[in-house]
DNA sequence: CGACACCTTGAAGAGGTTCAAGAAATGTGG
DNA sequence: CCACATTTCTTGAACCTCTTCAAGGTGTCG
């Protein structure tokens, strides 16, 4: 959060970073292109572990990951935690701090990650003048939600076996649109990670893992998962129960 | 949708409404207000049973209940289906539209209903040019966010006793904001509403009410819920488990 | 009054949790 | 670079919660 002499106000270019399609809306100009890179104040280099905000900090920005892998949990005041997500390159996390003007989870690198730094108030002002701005920031705030209703469709109705397997599906697919292979993945989180999600204990997780192997469907060392039935674990989703 | 004889374009007195605390951005100016009143397009009626909007159809606008309770639900493609939330006056509804101009959810009035249609280009284009508009409707998505966050957790981590309690709670707690008793309330939705939204089964849902009545913390007569001891409802959530 | 939707309750069973122990990987300090 | 501590993950067995299946009760509305 500080301003440190080794992180500067830097000069960024969003009109010439790989993140552009997903992270700038659609159809600017370059001159609009030019003011939003203004909006990045600065970039943040976090290490493994490190929080980029916490619940309770004063929410002054959104950040968009350029490189790195982080999940946001949620903590009740009696101490019950939930994994609400995991982020990756090109996706926008701190969201959650608009409402109260603090942050009501914490976001935590799971690897040395990169981060834009766009304060918020400059936001604000500039979706005022860019419109097709104002509407990106609509759909990402609308996005999320939808995401969300997704994983409450996860948590309340399928059980341990469909919840893995749409968690890997999610997870290959997004990769994929990264530039990453779809059948092939390394899971940055640990399996309590997953659990907390996935709403399993970690137990359940590693006896859910082990029965997809055992099936043919995945292929498990450690954290490197293989899909090696892409089919069957759509099908997994879909046939158990109703 | 149609814009019948019987649905003209209205004079709506947000000023004078009594929702107005709740559904307007604080501090505005009264001619800012005036100009407020303009996107509220037009009015609707519903009758019980009848669906607000639904799934795949066009977004246009957002709604703000005026009276009358709804219940939102998702469907996954597969059939699988989920009640993401449960609505009532002053709650805007809507919003998970705006991300593929395409309503993703459906909702359905509870009981006979009234809504103010507020098109969504028009809010928009005004909250551009006023900028309490834009941070309130900023933080109407992002508590949005941070519910979808808590059921998450509910979905994630409770128990099926705990689920029931942290319902009660919220729900009382909400119609007492708006008036009513906090400890006595009408259920507008079925057992089978609240089962999918709190990931259980129907049945359990109603042994869980049982549970509830023995242990002398509620009282229930049909969707007549009457709070007898609601610190014992709280410790219920907390303690239950860790 | 009869039909239908909604709700409750019982008994059996499945799926997930808990507790416990050990294996595998990772990190740390000498 | 190895030994040791720590974290992370796996597996087994007993248990418990919730689900499933089945039947019957209650309320509502034409």
């Amino acid at each position: 959060m500080d301003m440190r002499a080794d992180a500067p106000k830097i000069n960024v270019a969003c009109s010439s970073c790989h993140l552009r399609d997903v992270c700038l809306p659609p159809g600017l100009s370059s001159s609009e292109v030019a003011r939003l890179e203004d909006v990045v104040s600065s970039q943040r280099r976090l290490m493994r572990g490190d929080h980029l905000f916490q619940n309770g900090e004063r929410f002054k920005a959104i950040y968009t990951i350029r490189s790195g892998f982080f999940k946001t949990s949620f903590a009740s005041p009696d101490g019950r935690e939930q994994v609400t997500g995991f982020q990756m390159a090109g996706d926008i996390i701190g969201l959650d701090g608009i409402v109260h003007d603090y942050h009501s989870c914490d976001a935590i690198a799971l690897e040395d990650a990169e981060v834009c730094v766009m304060n918020y108030d400059h936001i604000e002002a500039l979706s005022r003048e860019i419109s097709g701005l104002q509407r990106h920031v609509h759909k990402v705030l609308s996005r999320e939600i939808l995401n969300d209703h997704g994983v409450m469709l996860l948590l309340g109705s399928m059980r341990a076996e469909a919840r893995l397997a749409t968690f890997l599906l999610n997870l290959t697919q997004r990769l994929h649109t990264r530039g990453f292979s779809p059948t092939e993945l390394v899971l940055r989180m640990t399996r309590d990670d997953i659990g907390s999600y996935l709403g399993m204990k970690i137990e359940t997780v590693s006896r859910t893992f082990a029965k997809l192997i055992e099936e043919g469907i995945v292929e498990v060392k450690q954290r490197h998962i293989r899909i090696l039935n892409k089919e069957a674990l759509k099908q997994l989703v879909v046939l158990e129960k109703q």
